[in-house]
RNA sequence: GGGUGAUUAGCUCAGUUGGCUAGAGCACCUCGUUUACACCGAGGGGGUCGGGGGUUCGAGCCCCUCAUCACCCACCA
């Protein structure tokens, strides 16, 4: 024996990691199977660490791949990292902070330069992540967010987006975060329910309510609803209002969205500052004026305001207001909602910018037509609805951002006329002439969704390469269902408009994992579960078996760290059962074939792990991960361990323990790669193979009805444990039968597993029943001692009787025998006559005994 | 305002076309060192499946309704 008692992970893992990869069985070679499976992985940030929730996509789909590649597929796991734009410049800002300087200390070129490094010192954190978690990706097409083929992907997306005029530019309304001073996607913007002042005010002839006085310097009308017979009179007109600055001028206007019945049922229009407002000022024709600059303060047109902070501002106009009597009241505890920016707080302001748009429903229309085709099967299946409702109030994309770590956008415009703006590719210049006109390069960067949403395809380098023809589309797309929007959506969309194709076959999304308490996981709350720790404390197949035990698409769920322990323990077994196996069959054993079964326990044993194969193969091809891990654990522990290694010891079969060993070794392989293959490498029979790229086992048949002979030993072996137990009966207990032939044939099995002194044939004899038996046999216990037990037999005889009752009712019941199949009611007949059998057993003990 | 999910044992969760006495892991109780494993073995207790109504021979599962908790979306000043 060469294996130590406890399974150390650590010493394993390193080694068995590098194994595999030396014997590239990362990359995809087909072994028989014409099939191919693919995913490509979600790329985690190229700067940051693994999360738990990386942890659980890597553990999801390292169980796929390693599955498919054992049944023979061409698999492949692509792994990549993220540049993550915005997140890791937020990231580095922070960095600069400590240094006491601010991005706007340089330009863009050089925070680019700055981040690239930064980023690039950090970058070997991940991968050595991806290497302990065991995931079996193929590094040789490992590939970043910013290779040239992502990049070149992106342009000429862009490119023929600009071309078939689905991207525009033009000054609209955008989300914009004064403290990173860029603008987002509709998206990117965190609403939060507030508690915001409501500021009632005289505005010429009305009175109104606004959240906003500081913006009243930008409002170009004020509106009514058209059927609010209040204000008739004054629409179309042009009224006079007494301002904080002095009075001014703004039309009165009718529009459907004033809400006659909030606060006094007009509104003031202020077109720059406020998403209603724009909308309403399209309609109308009606001038947008900016009064807040990008950094938050208010500008010229404030008047002696300027320079305020948006909240300094509202305070001193409602004061102002106040003073001049214009203010009626404050309601301070009205409720809304507000945007903030996601990485600082920041209330958004909506601010009128010049920015690259993309024109959405075009694209979105041939998604939906996609997955109202059943194009992509989504687990958990009501995401697909959610997502198609999604896409059909789906509004243009703002891709621009006035940040430097990103890609640049590739259009230059004309210095002499604003509109014209062209299409290159020449971004590391600032200038460039083209017909003789000079150009300026547009500063700004790509929103990072923008390009991941070529991920897949960009990755497989399409439409030219061998991988795009062979991995493309992907089969299955795993991660977290709050990137659903973000990502999957454009993805999808970005799939079908370059490719003409889905993306990937499946979708399954996770939820999210959350603390032990069931609370969000936050780096400022400091309840962040560190992967890394985890696999440092249990090892890696403990992690990824424990986080993938009780998984199940779509929902949320705390970390439970039990079920590692759980892990962790199944592993222990399943090297100790190793152990026992390797050091019954010796160092000379050769496989040879099938297994064959002499015993009732051999054939038992077969039937379990062909039945279990079967299982576990459809649980997998279903995506039910958890399933599958669960009946893994189950063959070994309960089937394999307890009771068919405890038979082996009474008989050795060496061809079913090897056999056993090796399928259950190849069954746990997804789950527990490294401990499996760690076994595997001590098995002599196995000589150089890998465990990872043997082959899935196949499902053989057996004759169920002889394996199940083995249930018969497995009750009686229960019920005399119960009774030893119940009466705290140590040894030198016997059972005697008078002359059942199955008895005699396996005496020794059930001597030994329910640890009896001896199994003796007798002419006849007095003693405690087996009532689970279908023959007739005692245990030589005395009178008195029986005695002690013909509660515990009352108890089960109203168990059994209560079983009795529900079955004759049910068979009694007409509309049952008339309507139900017919398998299931001669099942229940079978039942009842087992029980009634059962019953008429434990009476009759019950009445020896003189209870 | 719309939408989604959840509600099953003390805890975390399974339970897929409605079908035997509703399962697992952990926790709990009793016993135990026996040819691998105390990260162990044997046995056991514990559930009116959130409430109410309905459909059905039969409901944890389907329908209606109510409640509680989470989350997502939406332009309400």
């Amino acid at each position: 024996m060469n294996l130590p008692k406890t399974y150390e992970p650590a010493e394993y893992e390193g080694d068995i990691y590098a194994l595999w990869e030396k014997s590239e069985a990362f990359v995809p070679k087909s072994r028989g199977s014409k099939d191919t499976f693919s995913i490509v992985v979600p790329p985690p940030n190229a700067n940051g660490n693994l999360h738990i929730g990386h942890g659980l996509t890597l553990a999801i789909e390292d169980i796929a791949v390693r599955y498919h590649r054992m049944k023979g597929e061409a698999s492949l796991l692509l792994p990549g990292a993220d540049h993550a734009g915005f997140e890791t410049q937020v990231v580095y800002e922070k960095e600069l902070l400590k240094q006491g300087k601010s991005r706007f200390d340089f330009s863009r070129e050089d925070l680019y330069a700055q981040i690239w490094d930064f980023v690039a010192q950090n970058k070997d954190n991940y991968e050595s992540q991806f290497r302990r978690l065991g995931a079996s990706v193929d590094w040789s097409r490992y590939t970043y967010t910013l290779d040239e083929k992502i990049v070149r992907q992106a342009y000429s997306t862009f490119k023929k987006m600009w071309e078939e005029k689905l991207i525009y530019r033009g000054e609209r309304l955008v989300n914009y975060c004064t403290f990173h001073r860029t603008g987002f996607a509709d998206i990117e913007v965190a609403y939060e329910d507030a508690t915001t002042p409501l500021y009632y005010m005289k505005y010429g002839p009305f009175e109104l309510a606004t959240t906003r006085p500081e913006t009243k310097f930008g409002d170009t009308a004020v509106a009514v609803h058209p059927d609010d017979e209040r204000y008739q009179e004054y629409v179309g007109k042009i009224v006079t209002v007494q301002g904080v600055n002095g009075p001014f001028d703004v039309q009165v206007i009718a529009d459907e969205m004033v809400d006659p019945k909030f606060g006094t049922g007009v509104v003031k229009i202020t077109p720059a500052h406020s998403f209603d407002d724009w909308e309403v000022a399209q309609r109308h024709n009606l001038p947008a004026v900016r009064v807040i600059n990008h950094d938050g303060t208010l500008n010229e047109k404030t008047g002696r305001f300027r320079g305020m902070t948006v909240l300094e501002g509202r305070k001193a106009v409602a004061e102002a207001l106040k003073d001049m009597d214009l203010l009626i009241k404050v309601d301070e505890n009205y409720q809304n909602r507000v945007g903030k920016c996601y990485k600082c707080d920041t209330i958004i302001e909506p601010m009128l910018l010049d920015q690259w748009f993309i024109d959405m429903q075009p694209l979105a229309a041939p998604a939906i037509k996609a997955l109202r085709d059943n194009k992509i099967t989504f687990y958990p299946e009501n995401k697909k609805q959610q997502l198609i409702s999604y896409y059909k109030s789906l509004r243009d994309w703002n891709i621009s951002r006035q940040i430097a770590w990103g890609i640049p956008i590739p259009a230059f415009q004309n210095v002499d006329d604003r509109d014209d703006w062209i299409y290159d590719e020449r971004v590391d210049q600032e200038i460039i002439e083209v017909n003789g006109k000079i150009y300026h390069r547009d500063p700004d960067v790509f929103d990072t969704w923008f390009s991941s949403s070529s991920w897949p395809y960009a990755t497989l380098e399409y439409p030219n390469s061998v991988d795009s023809k062979d991995f493309y589309p992907t089969t299955m797309m795993e991660t977290g269902a709050d990137i659903l929007y973000p990502w999957v959506s454009r993805m999808i969309m970005f799939g079908l408009y370059i490719t003409d194709k889905v993306p990937f076959e499946t979708v399954y999304l996770h939820g999210l994992i959350q603390d032990e308490q069931g609370q969000k996981m936050s780096k400022s709350k400091g309840n962040v579960v560190d992967p890394m720790s985890v696999v440092d404390e249990y090892g890696s197949d403990a992690f990824r078996m424990g986080i993938v035990t009780g998984e199940s698409a779509g929902n949320n769920r705390p970390f439970d760290r039990t079920k590692v322990v759980g892990a962790r323990n199944f592993c222990n077994k399943l090297w100790n059962v190793a152990r026992f196996v390797e050091d019954k069959i010796g160092d000379e054993y050769q496989q040879k074939g099938s297994p064959v079964a002499q015993t009732i326990a051999d054939r038992w044993m077969l039937y379990r792990l062909h039945h279990s194969t079967e299982v576990i193969t459809k649980y997998l091809d279903d995506y039910r991960f958890s399933e599958a891990s669960d009946a893994v654990y189950h063959l070994l522990w309960d089937d394999f361990a307890d009771w068919y290694i405890e038979a082996s010891k009474t008989s050795v079969n060496k061809g079913v323990l090897a056999y056993g060993l090796e399928t259950i070794l190849k069954l746990a392989h997804p789950f527990a790669p490294f401990l499996t293959e760690t076994i595997w490498q001590t098995l002599k029979w196995e000589n150089d193979s890998l465990l990872i790229t043997s082959e899935w086992p196949k499902a053989g048949k057996s004759d169920v009805k002889l394996a199940k002979e083995f249930e018969v030993i497995k009750a009686m072996v229960t019920e005399v444990r119960y009774i030893k137990g119940a009466m705290h009966l140590r040894s030198g207990i016997n059972l005697y039968h008078a002359g059942e032939k199955f008895l005699s044939e396996h005496a020794e099995l059930i001597k030994s597993l329910a640890r009896l002194e001896t199994i003796k044939e007798v002419r006849d004899g007095e003693g405690l029943h087996l009532t689970s038996a279908p023959f007739r046999c005692w245990l030589d216990i005395d009178q008195a001692t029986a005695g002690q037990f013909m509660s515990e037999l009352k108890t089960k005889a109203k168990e059994v009787d209560k079983s009795i009752k529900q079955l004759e009712e049910r068979l009694s019941n007409k509309g049952y025998v008339s309507k139900a199949p017919k398998q299931l009611i001669e099942e229940s007949e079978a039942q009842l006559a087992e029980a009634k059998t059962q019953l008429n057993k434990i009476r009759d003990e019950y009445k020896r005994f003189g209870g």
